[in-house]
DNA sequence: ATCATGATAGCCT
DNA sequence: GGCTATCATGATT
């Protein structure tokens, strides 16, 4: 009785589901080994009206593409030498995203060690680009479900506490800058920042 | 605090 | 085909 998540759990509102998705587990399942976190902090990009987003005012190109279509699937993009993982949500059409920003180590953490070239555990996947790395997470995974193996999401803890407050590198992005759509687990010791 | 890194997109000519 | 910016990180001052 794996508590996978279902493909419907996605269809909610951003900011509803960037909560959500705290205490979840993030996983990374291969014939070879399993790697996985626990969801401790989340960012939602909010498409036509915020100018952080990558789809601002519906920019539709090859790149943002996968965010008008069906939520649930992965939206990975490059950000100079790091891969960041989303999840696309809202409904079709609405090109809304989740940044999972950061995750507490579950299983497989020697092998993330290894992944992220000997770091201590504390700093294994305190950060978007470094939970990619810890968790060998690539471009493969563009536009791929995330309610199935490889990459997925399942059932994780209820968080007692959830914090918010603004999102972090948007420094130049007008009004959008102060949004506090930003979420993390209160306390958690795995936030980015 | 600033700086180098260096993949890719998006936009311009 | 060139130019510039980027939802970061690690190293350095």
């Amino acid at each position: 009785m794996n508590s996978t998540i279902k493909k419907d759990f996605f269809l909610k509102p951003a900011l509803q589901l960037a909560k959500e998705l705290l205490g979840c587990i993030l996983v990374h399942r291969t014939d070879e080994l399993e790697l996985s976190g626990m969801i401790v902090e989340t960012e939602a990009y909010m498409g036509p009206d915020d100018r952080a987003a990558h789809s601002f005012q519906n920019r539709r190109t090859k790149r943002t593409e996968i965010m008008f279509h069906e939520p649930g699937f992965i939206y990975t993009y490059q950000m100079h030498t790091h891969t960041l993982i989303n999840v696309v949500c809202g409904e079709i059409g609405i090109p809304n995203a989740i940044l999972i920003r950061a995750l507490e180590p579950v299983d497989g953490i020697e092998k993330m060690i290894e992944f992220r070239k000997n770091q201590p555990i504390s700093n294994l996947t305190n950060g978007p680009g470094k939970l990619t790395k810890a968790l060998n997470i690539t471009m493969e995974s563009y536009g791929k479900p995330i309610w199935l193996p490889p990459v997925y999401i399942k059932e994780g803890i209820k968080p007692e506490h959830i914090s918010s407050g603004p999102r972090i590198g948007i420094e130049n992005t007008g009004e959008a800058r102060d949004y506090p759509w930003r979420f993390w687990i209160t306390e958690n010791k795995f936030v980015s920042r």
